[in-house]
DNA sequence: GAGTTTGAAACT
DNA sequence: CAGTTTCAAACTC
């Protein structure tokens, strides 16, 4: 009996070693001194699952061993199920794990996506705090407040979870190392009733993966109750329902009615939306509307009662147990503890992070900043019109350049050599490189490009569409060779483009340049909103806030914004075209203008 | 902190 | 297996 797929059931140490040294540690410190440490069902406890993950319970036993408790990172709240597990290891790391069970300290769950082994309410994290405090060392994290049970059944959630009561406010407690007959007795009577009794309540879905997957902020969901809830009430969005304490949406598993846990709720997603993560309120109403609806609509018909709950417990709670995985999760942490949200599922956390009542912060995910400001046709509208810009600016000065040569060649043409690589000039002045090819209807077309030496960098900004039109570009803009293997018709074109190129980069490089400063700046300005939305949601600021959360800062900006809303951030108004070479005229004709219209703020609008 | 509600566990 | 009771946590006030 003892031996329960794989795992002594009850913690035994005492089993295994000496009474006296499982008494010891048991009065001193949870350390060695918990014994197996069966998380909850919740926790995985060890049990078969935790033949599966061996390597990960070690890894929270090395923690543990080095800091005699467990480290916050790894406390029991945030490590996963599987690392929970300890059947697999060997008795004596097994008695290092057992603590885990107990883990909840004070802390708060930094991670919202793992559910704690045990779930605690908040009354219970202060219990433990206290108990910490007492010496400073960790104790207990959750005690149990059994009175009629003896803490020999699984009522007691230290009994469930494999351990001794250690500082619990029990009474009557027969779950410790003077009772281990007892004990012992009573674990037997619960296996034969339930072989499973002590395993894991949640596992793993079969499926990999869940349709748990909340919005794109919630972490997946993916484990689910064993035998699931069967609640009536509580529409599953309270921890009275084991899956939602879980943290993990119902499944088919479940029997309860009007369940709210579920993929897609609305009340789920109401309680942990992270947009209302910071507001306490709105979190307790959502529940309780939730679950009032719930309710009514069902058979029960309980009356809808008002019944406030604590948002922070909601969050907390469920920050606690997040199981998720959520990518981006430590990203965003900071921000859910900013916001407190973590609540949802998706969180409170999360809007992310079905059921998933709690998803809280666990169901961030990270978004950036620049999200809602840049969309991809966006980039290819910059990209679009940097060239555009610089095939403008190449044409103003190549055109200036050869105008000016060909002036010059003119005059003194009899006196010019015939001969050699500097005669790069073309005879016909007509011939001049942008009248043949700049034009900008011909922008589009392939041929135009094919003479132009296209530098990399200009080459990097062009998008897919437009790298077919210049083929020539890998060719180094400055090497005479290539120039004069690329285009022997265009070569004075080329030389022209060659000398101007350098102007040309620069210009777009600073264009590119101011617009990514301006990005910049734009999501600077968007992460201070955030944050200042967060923390004072009721301040409501005057700002107006664009969908962005930016908009307003620069009235510039606006004026044409573009459609897709890249306006403001594309086409920051670049500075000035820079002067290029003394003695060259090129921008003393501001090329700009014709290439792009800005919108008056300098900011380029595409031709398009 | 007391009382109520809830749902799992235990029992019949 | 269904219904009932017991229990302790969660929750409300």
């Amino acid at each position: 009996m003892e031996k329960i797929e794989g795992g002594d059931f009850p913690p035994k140490k005492a089993q295994s070693e000496p009474a006296a040294t499982a008494a010891s540690a048991h009065v001193v410190t949870d350390y060695p001194a918990k014994k197996l440490a069966r998380q909850l069902d919740f926790a995985g406890f060890g049990g078969a699952a935790a033949a599966d993950l061996p390597e990960q319970a070690k890894q929270v036993q090395q923690q543990v061993m080095k800091s005699g408790q467990l480290p916050v990172s790894m406390k029991p709240t945030q490590m996963t199920r599987p690392q929970l597990q300890t059947q697999a290891l060997p008795q004596s790391q097994q008695q290092h794990i057992l603590l885990m069970p107990m883990q909840q300290t004070p802390v708060q769950p930094t991670h919202p996506s793992i559910r704690p082994v045990k779930p605690e309410s908040p009354k219970a994290r202060s219990r433990q705090s206290a108990n910490e405090a007492k010496d400073g060392t960790p104790k207990k994290p959750k005690q149990c407040n059994c009175k009629h049970s003896r803490c020999l059944k699984l009522y007691c959630e230290c009994f469930a979870s494999g351990i001794y009561c250690d500082g619990c406010n029990c009474a009557n407690c027969h779950n410790n190392v003077e009772n281990e007959p007892a004990r012992r007795e009573a674990v037997e009577a619960t296996l034969e009733r339930n072989p499973h009794a002590f395993r894991p309540k949640i596992a793993s879905s079969p499926h990999g993966v869940r349709e748990n997957r909340e919005e794109a902020g919630d972490g997946l969901v993916l484990p689910k109750h064993n035998k699931g809830c069967h609640c009536k009430k509580s529409g599953c969005l309270k921890k009275y329902c084991e899956c939602f304490q879980a943290n993990i949406l119902c499944s088919e598993n479940c029997k309860c009615m009007d369940c709210k846990n579920f993929e897609g709720s609305q009340e789920r997603q109401a309680l942990f939306h992270g947009d209302h993560a910071n507001n306490m309120a709105y979190l307790q109403q959502a529940a309780n509307a939730a679950i009032t609806g719930a309710i009514g609509s069902s058979g029960y018909g309980s009356p809808p009662v008002n019944k406030k709950r604590k948002a922070h417990e909601l969050f907390f709670g469920s920050m606690i147990k997040d199981p998720v995985y959520r990518l981006g999760q430590l990203q965003q942490e900071s921000q859910i503890k900013a916001s407190v949200s973590p609540s949802s599922l998706s969180s409170i956390p999360g809007p992310r992070f079905g059921n998933a009542a709690a998803l809280g912060p666990s169901k961030f995910t990270y978004r950036s900043l620049l999200a809602d400001l840049i969309h991809p046709h966006d980039i290819k509208e910059l990209c679009s019109v940097l060239v555009d810009y610089a095939w403008e600016a190449g044409k103003m000065l190549a055109d200036e350049k050869d105008a000016s040569l060909k002036q010059a060649k003119c005059h003194s043409e009899a006196s010019y050599p015939s001969s050699g690589v500097e005669k790069v000039i073309p005879d016909d002045c007509s011939s001049a490189f942008q009248a043949e090819n700049m034009d900008e209807s011909s922008l589009d077309s392939a041929n135009v490009p094919k003479e132009r030496p296209m530098s990399p960098g200009t080459l990097a900004l062009m998008c897919d569409e437009q790298n077919t039109i210049f083929t020539v570009a890998a060719a180094p803009p400055n090497d005479p060779t290539s120039l004069s293997n690329n285009t022997s018709s265009q070569l004075p074109h080329g030389q022209a483009m060659k000398e101007v190129y350098p102007e040309l980069e620069k210009i777009v490089l600073t264009r590119t340049r101011d617009c990514l400063k301006k990005l910049i700046t734009l999501g600077e300005l968007k992460e201070t909103k955030c944050s200042s939305m967060v923390r004072g949601a009721d301040s409501g600021s005057q700002n107006e806030v664009n969908g962005n959360g930016i908009a307003m800062t620069d009235s510039r900006n606006q004026h044409e914004p573009f459609r897709n809303g890249v306006a403001n951030t594309v086409p920051t108004p670049p500075p000035p075209p820079q002067k290029v070479e003394p003695g060259t005229t090129a921008f003393n004709n501001n090329p700009c203008p014709k290439v792009h219209p800005s919108d008056g703020n300098g900011d380029v609008i595409s031709k398009s």
